[in-house]
DNA sequence: AATGAATGAGTATTCATTCAT
DNA sequence: GATGAATGAATACTCATTCAT
């Protein structure tokens, strides 16, 4: 398995794009400068602008092409699952397999891709949006199976899925993986998501048998 | 009720958080100039660095001056509330209100903060860790009590919890508020937070009754 | 007499145009860098942004500065002379004196100012026209008192006359001043003009009474 | 008739030249890029570097064969001419044919060649001199036959007819020839040049008979 | 304290030129 | 000879920061 944004043809398109992951993932877009791409990708500075515009283009390439891929993928996994419940499950497992196995790209996605939706000009992201429509679809699928209640809105649902997957992604790829593993964020984004973080039956004025309780994992 | 960051003293220190709040919400930080906030605040450019070590550390300050506000405010809401389930309903309704009250702080801080982060050196962001807190906070309280179960890890429910809610407030700043009202916002993330996604008893091979499902709000 | 664009107060704005006019006139606009006008100015390169939008901008604004000021002294001297041809006399007098007092500015005009007419976007070069149509008024008025034969079109003759002069301004600026004086320039420049080259009655068929004809002053 | 610039070996060399004129006149030297003429001349940028040196080169390559082939031309029309005044006639009517003719290079020689010839290095412009000394060849044989006077100096002559030409061809290529006709303006310049603008027995005091006098022309 | 003119380090981008194919 | 992808030196312009007033 490759890297996400890597087609066979290994150009220099790719190799840019690659180097631009890891160099905004590093240093951040802002203070990414077009020579440090150029020299992680062992090219010259000018070489970037034969197949880039300028450096706001090459970030939304980067998105765009990205995007396109993980889109695919998940598309993929989906496609054999009938129950919607089991989609969501699967498409949580796959955004968490997909931060490690990207983590450059994982990074750069959830800390730049805000401040690119905002101030690069022009900048529409249907693709970013069409990921989130994958979670919306699912949703959609699920009320109207039954699943899900319908008052909850699709388009809010999807933001609070992303949301909190996107805020797990963030504290791995900072934390350098040591706190959390993969496995545990993606199976109690599961849990809250599908299940709520309240006991059912203890909803309101439930006692704990385990008091005891280490301020561990804050 | 005064803007967040905005104690008794009304003197040039507040004028340009103030200033700096605006601006950064409309142009983000890194495109925002020394000039444009002082433009903003009324003032000389060289005024600014009267108050402020450097442009980093107006961020910072407006960062930290701002959670610090939130903070004492939420903590009050939260003082005279026993069940933690309730204490976190409330923690998310105020989280919208702040919101709705600050929108451009609260723009700034959605979009500013994982950046600032990441990427302004020695920036450790206690405040912001001490709002995140609260919420672990409620959650332990809520394990101890047996209202939350404890296989559910504390620093990881306060990550998605902010994460949801923290991306709820993205869409309605950027969107200019006309597409959800921030009470359907909130009743939708109460909901699903507390209660998961999922209808409890339909859990696994659910029907639904009601099969007519618009397309809208995805 | 100071130079031409200087007016009183010896702001930074006179210091950026004068320093420009010396390096315009040894490099060339476009072989002259920012930083070279700003260490002629002993100023950083910033400030020259300060008082002028762009290199461009600068130089139009030296042009119609310049322009303004010799069409300013050049009427004045017209002002008193009632014959027009003694006022095209006078015309040409001036044009050399003014390039005797500020060679740089006269090497600037004459070798950039075709170019920038061309190739700078939107400049217009009304002071230019004026000064040319000082020319045309006073064939215009030559004409009207019988002096100049109507069917010679102003338009043209006031090319013919500004480029005999902008050519011959050339040479000299050019030659660093060693093959001909200013005075025989002038006064060859203003007989030929005025008077033709050909000798009146030997139009047709003259010959020569003086054969010897050195190579000198090709 | 084929373009100036055109030997029967319709090659490369040639190909390059031509679409240099054309680019040079439409953009100006310093704002025409390499791939710009190679565009115009369908080859690739590289070729271009196989028959010229640099871009330097080629401006120059194209004036002095330009001026070479204008310096045959005008001395087979000159050749059976006896009259030195005559000559200067046929030397004037035979520039603006060159012009109507050619009017890309016309641009580029009037409005590039200064510049060349200052700011190019080690351009010595031998081609050009020589066209200069046809103009004082012909009024030093006018002066030896008693037809110029000969305090006038053919070194300032030559540059004062040049001159004015030159400014001619300038508004006739800049104009896009809508204002005067080139027969007009060879004309007028013919008869200035030879007769000068004065008409002769009112040199002094003279009187129109004529007052009635439109702006047209100006 | 407040100003804002001046600074000059920093960088995206261009484009003449090269050279492997 | 032709190509055109790659190079990397060169530079206009910006803007955070300073400091004399």
């Amino acid at each position: 398995m490759k890297k996400i944004v890597n087609n066979e043809k290994n150009d220099k398109h790719e190799q840019i794009i690659r180097a631009a992951i890891k160099t905004f993932a590093r240093k951040g877009f802002y203070n990414t400068r077009i020579s440090d791409i150029a020299k992680e990708a062992n090219i010259a500075d000018g070489t970037i602008y034969l197949y880039f515009k300028n450096k706001d283009t090459l970030l939304v390439s980067l998105f765009e092409e990205s995007m396109d891929q993980i889109i695919q993928m998940v598309k993929g996994r989906l496609a054999n699952i009938d129950d919607p419940i089991e989609q969501l499950r699967e498409f949580i497992k796959f955004h968490f397999e997909m931060v490690r196995y990207d983590k450059f790209l994982a990074e750069v996605i959830t800390v730049e891709l805000r401040q690119s939706n905002k101030f690069i000009k022009q900048y529409k992201n249907i693709k970013f949006r069409e990921y989130l429509n994958i979670i919306s679809g699912i949703i959609r699928e699920a009320q109207a199976k039954g699943l899900i209640a319908k008052h909850l809105v699709p388009g809010i649902l999807k933001r609070i899925i992303f949301g909190a997957l996107d805020e797990l992604t963030l504290i791995w790829v900072l934390a350098g993986d040591t706190k959390y593993t993969l496995e545990k964020l993606s199976s109690d984004a599961t849990e809250a998501i599908i299940n709520g973080i309240a006991i059912k039956n203890k909803h309101i004025g439930g006692n704990s048998e385990d008091p005891g309780n280490s301020k561990k994992g804050e």
